[in-house]
RNA sequence: GGCGUCGUACCCAAGCGGUCUAAGGGAACGGUUUGCAAAACCGUCUUUCGUCGGUUCGAAUCCGACCGACGCCUCCA
């Protein structure tokens, strides 16, 4: 079976073909950097990971573009709550959270460009929808998207206008628009906005939101690209509104594959601040948690599933990933030519169950199953060096897409080392004493020693 | 009101009409192994899939009703 995703466009699973044979285009909405990013966003980013990884997998050339949004209502809000500049607010988060991608060792995607950077091609964009008639300037000087010229708008997110005319937070917002749903494309500069204002055709002011995934977009992958992702409240009105934009403006596809992630919950509950289960990274970490574990909680439920985070499911995926990391010191202990070991294992049955809309759970149940039998075999006749090393060879291969197995490797010092050889001699002479002793001072440094068949393996605890 | 999601054994979770007396992970309890551990392996928790009906030779899977949880509808990953 061919790789078949969830196209939000279509409401269908689709059969994945890129336009540009092997090398794929894919953009993902970013962070808007005014304060840290939450576990719940990390869902997203550990998703839009994910799908990336598994596209390498397969063999594809993914080039990825996120944004950083770096200038919209809250960051001006911030800094002027804050009495600082736009630039030193908006460093000091975006350093955070490259640093939290990086904790949870998440692939860097090829291109991170700020809003600010690309305020130019935001404009000319805006430029070609005003001569297309497709934008406006309002009475205070701001540019509107003129939404009844374009009668597709909704598709995407299934929103019929007639619905939205009737919602009460639009009808208390009257601006001096054509339409009270058209979206700004430029807002005008007020004077809360400070000095965060660029000169425009239209005067002074700053881009609108949906704006920046728009010109950013397309001016690195293109007027059409493959695939856009992001969580499933941007869909409406983000999304819709950057198809929008650029239909308008290219009269091409924008996208060709949307795929929406579901969000996260704790406790099954909507984590928000009034709730006080509202968590960043740095929180969990702070609280013990790994940030493996944690990848692998985020990883291991379907994406279109909501995923629910409870410190008992972070143990649970702490233990799990430690069963993988086990077998591998297991086997590592074994092996001798890994570089040159063609992978052998299942690798056709997780290919399958990752190809039916990246069926994690079924995927991983192939790794746990094999797993299993290898574990079987080492308890029972035993591993050649060389089936060993294959072994290996197709976790790493596996490790590739799940970002999880790999360990820092535990530093001995030359001590260290020496007291473990100690300890293997006197296990020989049976002096349990001396073994035990050795032993305790290990688990002291949070270390225990395991002894196998093949010799004593240093596990951190 | 509109659009959409979901309810599977102690917990998480796959399943998309027969191979389901339900994959996989976690927890617990027993056993094997081990100098003792740790890890691993074996077994139990599992005739059951929110409830009630219907369709079908056959349903966790399809249809209907009901109960319950939840998301979005211009702040939002």
């Amino acid at each position: 079976m061919p790789l078949r995703l969830y196209n939000t466009s279509s409401r269908n699973l689709e059969e994945f073909e890129p336009s540009n044979g092997n090398k794929v285009t894919m953009y993902s909405c970013g962070p808007t950097v005014y304060t840290y990013a939450h576990i719940g966003n990390f869902r997203t980013f550990v998703f839009m990971d994910l799908l990336k990884r598994y596209l390498k997998f397969l063999g594809y050339e993914v080039n990825h573009v996120m944004n950083i949004t770096d200038v919209d209502d809250k960051i001006i809000q911030r800094c002027s709550e804050e009495d600082r500049s736009r630039e030193d607010l908006t460093r000091e988060f975006t350093d955070a959270f490259f640093k939290d991608m990086e904790s949870l060792n998440i692939e860097p995607a090829s291109k991170y460009p700020k809003a600010t950077d690309h305020i130019e091609e935001m404009q000319s964009l805006i430029a070609q929808l005003i001569t297309k008639d497709y934008a406006y300037q309002s009475k205070d000087g701001s540019i509107y998207f003129r939404l009844d010229k374009y009668p597709d708008y909704g598709r995407l997110s299934k929103i019929d206008r007639e619905g939205l005319a009737q919602t009460e937070r639009v009808s208390n917002d009257e601006y001096d628009k054509g339409s009270i749903h058209d979206f700004a494309l430029w807002k005008a500069w007020k004077e809360e906005d400070g000095d965060i204002a660029w000169d425009s055709h239209w005067g002074r002011g700053r881009p609108g939101w949906h704006i920046e995934c728009s010109a950013m977009s397309m001016h690195y992958l293109g007027e059409t690209f493959d695939i856009h992702t992001g969580g499933i409240d941007l869909m409406f009105p983000h999304h819709e509104n950057e198809v929008a934009q650029c239909v308008c403006a290219t009269g091409l596809t924008f996208a060709k594959y949307w795929l929406h992630n579901e969000h996260l919950v704790i406790d099954g509950a909507k984590m928000s601040k009034s709730a006080e289960n509202f968590y960043t990274l740095r929180d969990l970490l702070n609280k013990g948690h790994s940030s493996t574990e944690i990848r692998y909680l985020l990883l291991s439920t379907h994406y279109k599933q909501k995923v629910n985070l409870t410190f008992e499911g972070l143990r649970a995926a702490a233990s799990a990933v430690e069963r993988l990391r086990e077998l591998k010191r297991k086997l590592e202990k074994s092996a001798v030519d890994v570089e040159n070991a063609a992978d052998q294992g299942p690798i056709g049955d997780f290919r399958e169950a990752m190809n039916d809309n990246l069926n994690i759970s079924a995927g991983l149940a192939v790794i746990f199953d094999w797993a299993r039998e290898l574990n079987r075999r080492l308890d029972n006749e035993g591993l050649s060096a060389f089936e060993a090393s294959e072994a290996l060879s197709f976790l790493s291969k596996i490790d590739s897409v799940l970002g999880v197995i790999e360990d820092e490797e535990i530093e001995l010092s030359k001590e260290d080392l020496e007291l473990i050889k100690e300890r293997e001699t006197a296990r020989r002479e049976q002096n349990w004493s001396r073994s035990d002793e050795i032993r305790d001072y290990f688990k002291k440094k949070g270390i225990l020693l395991e002894d196998t068949p093949d010799g004593t393996i240093a596990v951190s605890i």
